[in-house]
DNA sequence: CGCTTTTGACCAGCGC
DNA sequence: GCGCTGGTCAAAAGCG
């Protein structure tokens, strides 16, 4: 079965796995993925004779819509030598795998299962294996070839673009960006930090290096910083309905200033993370002006050190939106790839309102590039009205394509992780969801959604189930292809779904 | 006493 | 240049 995401692949072999499965070993490899919507069914729907992994090759047009994925940067616990033979005390990880799994969505695998648990599915001839690899990696080496002569150009036309407005020595221009023509953005000027007095947490270097951004644009390192300038810059805004102060994150956040803003009879909190020493991250919260009910959280920046599970998700959301905007293509006009991205980013910590179909927005007018999460939407994500920049985004698609594609597993598992995020949101954090509500995933696998006590073990329990499915990577594919319609892209293997209930110091006194 | 919040002041960007 | 606005600082106050 062929998929239209620029990714095939055999259902029949297996050889498409989630790689989460607590006693599998996995080679994880790259992960490429395409632009979905660049590639129409006609094309992509081709056989595959060979098991192998085929990836259309980069054009110029394609260039700036393609993502890749290292997954073993988003797990860097594969990295050091975790998913073999782990015990079981590490069960409470799994989620964060889990998710890393439902993301990345598909990994090759090329390892027996150690537990003997499926034997019969996830064994792989070597020389298929073999095969798999090659042509993998084959195809990635091209596209990386593709993307760098694609990107060489982009460079001298970036060039030649600053040259002619040098008039407006502010813009910064996303040498990323797909469609450069938009890919301007307002640049992080300024006082990115307030930092005029230089004791501002943030460091001076990088400070500095928010503040240069905009010039160092010119040459093809400064856009490297530059673009990472623009993505400390990048903004993930949430808006929910609570009573509450604030939502809780799992984070530890600092009030450090208030201001009435222009048009908003309610005033804007300014909170800095303390969860680090010098943490860069800072985030506003605002009631909505036109229901006050509406409570309206801005993420800026990425944190500088661990974070607890809690906090894992709104910060790896914050991050890889981050990324997400630097990745080349929010500027572009059409923003389908962000949005896709952002599902599958925000999925694990927005997971609450997943089946409630919470539609994301990206804004590339706004003074920063900002992505907006709603919360308040009607499950009817018809309703949703969009502004002509933004985007909606259902999660529910998710899990019902996976549903209907047949991976029963995908299907079951979904709702508990949706439901475990909502769950816990619901208690803690004002979403003012009731848990029947969390209830209503998808088919009839409701009954799966375990009680929080035992959700732990639910999920890992759930991660086994889809690792031993093998019928999920068809499921995902589909899955992938009817949610997004436009190309899946990256995730953040860090992401954990357990957005819940760390008490902020900062509510109490609120 | 230490930490957090409050709040007026300050600064920079932007538009006119 | 001036005023407006958003964002931050930092001293004072509050709290446990």
């Amino acid at each position: 079965m062929a998929t239209q995401s620029g990714l095939s692949f055999d259902p029949d072999h297996s050889t498409v796995r989630l790689s989460h499965h607590r006693k599998t070993h996995f080679h994880t490899h790259q992960l490429v993925i395409d632009q979905i919507s660049r590639f129409p069914p006609q094309q992509m729907d081709v056989p595959n004779p060979n098991n192998t992994i085929n990836f259309p090759a980069c054009s110029s047009e394609d260039r700036g819509k393609r993502k890749v994925l290292d997954v073993m940067e988003l797990f860097p616990e594969k990295k050091e030598g975790r998913g073999r033979n782990d015990d079981d005390d590490e069960k409470g990880k799994g989620i964060d795998q889990l998710w890393g799994g439902v993301n990345t969505g598909l990994q090759l695998t090329t390892g027996s299962d150690e537990s003997g648990v499926e034997d019969g599915d996830c064994s792989i001839p070597e020389n298929k294996r073999a095969k798999i690899e090659v042509a993998f990696l084959q195809a990635e080496m091209e596209r990386m070839n593709s993307e760098n002569v694609c990107l060489k150009l982009e460079n001298a036309r970036l060039k030649e673009l600053l040259h002619q407005t040098n008039s407006m020595p502010r813009q910064f221009v996303d040498i990323g960006a797909g469609g450069s023509e938009e890919g301007s953005l307002s640049p992080p000027e300024g006082r990115t930090g307030g930092d005029v007095h230089g004791k501002d947490v943030v460091g001076d270097d990088e400070r500095c290096l928010e503040n240069k951004a905009p010039k160092l644009a010119h040459s093809p390192r400064g856009v490297d910083q530059a673009a990472e300038a623009t993505m400390r810059k990048a903004r993930v805004s949430v808006r929910a309905r609570s009573d509450a102060t604030m939502i809780t994150d799992g984070c530890q956040w600092r009030k450090y200033g208030q201001k009435l803003a222009k048009g908003n009879p309610c005033p804007r909190a300014y909170y800095r993370c303390t969860m680090g020493v010098g943490c860069p991250v800072r985030k506003q919260v605002q009631r909505c002006a036109d229901d006050t009910t509406i409570l309206i959280t801005t993420y800026e920046g990425n944190h500088n050190h661990p974070l607890p599970p809690t906090a894992l998700a709104m910060a790896s959301a914050t991050s890889s939106a981050a990324r997400m905007l630097l990745s080349g293509s929010m500027p572009s006009p059409d923003g389908i790839m962000n949005s896709n991205f952002l599902a599958r980013t925000l999925l694990p910590c927005s997971s609450s309102m997943a089946p409630i179909s919470a539609p994301a927005t990206i804004s590339a007018s706004a003074p920063f590039p900002t992505i907006t999460l709603d919360l308040t939407q009607s499950p009817n994500p018809l309703q949703f009205t969009k502004p002509s920049n933004q985007f909606p985004l259902s999660f529910l698609n998710l899990s019902q394509s996976m549903a209907a594609a047949g991976s029963s597993a995908a299907a079951a598992l979904l709702p508990q992780i949706f439901g475990q995020a909502l769950y816990n949101q619901s208690q803690f954090s004002g979403l003012q969801l009731s848990k029947p509500a969390l209830e209503q995933g998808p088919r009839d696998h409701l009954s799966l959604l375990p009680p929080p006590l035992h959700q732990e073990n639910h999920l890992s329990e759930a991660a086994n189930a889809l690792a031993t499915d093998p019928n999920f990577a068809a499921a995902l594919a589909a899955a992938i292809s009817s949610l997004i319609g436009g190309g899946p892209g990256p995730s953040n293997g860090n992401d954990n779904n357990n957005n819940d209930n760390n008490d902020n110091n900062n509510n109490k006194k609120q």
